[in-house]
DNA sequence: CAGAGCACCTGTGGGC
DNA sequence: TGCCCACAGGTGCTCT
């Protein structure tokens, strides 16, 4: 489900209602939710903690604690949400749960089960894993296609590759390769600085509008309580296969790239491969 | 290094 | 109407 800008509206949903609170206890519905470890070794780690600051590092959100750090990864259909003292718990799809000091719980709801959360003393291990923040000022256009120019694969696959770029996700690749005019298959190696540049101008471009719009919601994601994203309106490729191109008029197509459903237009998006 | 295939899960939508 | 299959916003593993 979510990616970059979905990920950074859930953060700056929670962040006020979770900073400065303490964890008196950790219960995991689905055991595997804290995999490869325990739950039962997770919530010794973390409870008693306070929560100082909620950050988001690629797909991943950050509970920084007065020691350590807590990952929570939403994967497809995770859904974070805190939930008020008194107010009714459902436990529909719940994986996990924080209880909070003076009431009201961090509730982890995840129909698929895909979701996983960490606990870290130091986050380096999880940072040697991961690219750089597409929004990052100090990634510019020049270190971009020199990252690009080191790599002979598919534009698609490379830009869902966290630990190339963090927070790309199926939706943003495609809707950044549209409007950059790039096939996904093309070569990452054959980009000239020009094109490094505009593909990296039209990955920022979408994600700021996207966050500006609380994210995408196709099925799941509801960044609060019943509160769909809105960019999804706004998407030019992605789900529109047969409907016109936004700037040609040719049928947009659904091919496979990549082992994922990838939307483009043959016309605009005519690249060597 | 690059890419394919599969595994992890549950729900839904489209085709027949 | 109902059934079945393919597919879904992600990632990690093995194998070629």
């Amino acid at each position: 489900m979510p990616e970059l800008p979905e990920v950074e509206t859930v953060v700056g949903v929670v962040r006020p209602l979770l900073v400065g609170r303490h964890i008196t206890a950790f219960q995991a519905r689905w055991p595997k939710v804290t995999a490869p470890e325990a739950p039962s070794a997770f919530a010794r780690k973390v409870e008693g903690k306070t929560i100082e600051r909620v950050t988001r590092r690629g797909k991943y959100i950050l509970l920084g604690l007065d020691q350590g750090t807590i990952h929570i990864h939403l994967r497809m259909t995770g859904r974070l949400m805190v939930v008020a003292p008194g107010q009714n718990l459902d436990s529909k799809h719940l994986s996990a749960r924080f209880d909070l000091a003076e009431g009201g719980c961090l509730v982890f709801r995840d129909m698929r089960k895909f979701g996983r959360i960490g606990y870290l003393d130091d986050l380096a291990p999880l940072e040697a894993r991961m690219g750089p923040e597409p929004l990052a000022p100090d990634l510019t256009a020049e270190r971009f296609h020199a990252m690009l120019g080191a790599r002979r694969r598919q534009l698609k696959p490379l830009l869902l590759d966290q630990g190339f770029l963090a927070g790309l996700g199926n939706i943003y690749v495609d809707e950044a390769l549209f409007a950059a005019r790039l096939h996904p298959e093309a070569r990452a190696s054959g980009l000239t600085i020009a094109q490094a540049g505009v593909l990296l101008d039209a990955i920022r471009d979408i994600l700021r509008q996207s966050i500006d719009h609380k994210g995408t919601t196709i099925i799941n994601f509801q960044y609060a309580e019943n509160s769909p994203g809105q960019y999804r309106e706004r998407l030019q490729v992605f789900g529109r296969a047969g409907q016109p191109c936004p700037a040609c008029g040719d049928a947009i197509v659904k091919s496979r790239v990549a082992q994922r459903g990838t939307h483009w237009c043959p016309q605009c998006q005519a690249t060597d491969k």
